[in-house]
DNA sequence: TATGCTCTGCGTCATAACTA
DNA sequence: TAGTTATGACGCAGAGCATA
């Protein structure tokens, strides 16, 4: 067969959860790391049990907001990220796939010349 | 050059999905 | 089951482009 084996494995870990569900073949781009390390400048709350005043409990409110809100930036930089690189793995997959259609089309072709009989 | 349109990236919110 | 993370949706701002 001239089937080009350049059918890409490169399919990375890069389809967001549930459209692998949808989709039953993508592959997903949902990488879950541990994430211990606090961006810079985070500081880390004072215990629950230290809190007296209503003042520091809406302190201590303000700060989770801004580390949740500081938090999820990050995740969604990093979600677009993921996302324009699934993006761009599916573009190249198109690119080859387009290639290897061309070429069945055109072997189809030539094997229904030689295989067509001959009427003159 | 001013104006409108499109594209792109960002921050935030809501919520689904996951984890301890 | 509460807390955390990933992601879709939305609105906003700035850049680039066409055109009147």
């Amino acid at each position: 067969m001239a089937v080009t084996g350049d059918e890409t494995d490169e399919e990375t870990d890069l389809a967001p959860s549930h459209m692998a569900a949808a989709t039953g073949d993508m592959p997903t781009y949902q990488i879950r790391a541990p994430t211990t390390a606090l961006p810079q400048g985070v500081v880390m709350a004072a215990s629950p049990g230290s809190l007296h005043s209503p003042q520091q409990l809406a302190e201590e409110a303000t700060r989770k907001r801004e580390l949740r809100l500081m938090k999820n930036r990050e995740a969604a930089k990093e979600c677009r990220r993921r996302k324009k690189e699934y993006v761009k793995c599916l573009e190249s997959r198109v690119a080859v796939l387009e290639v290897q259609n061309k070429k069945l089309i055109e072997e189809l072709e030539t094997l229904k010349d030689i295989c067509s009989p001959k009427t003159d």
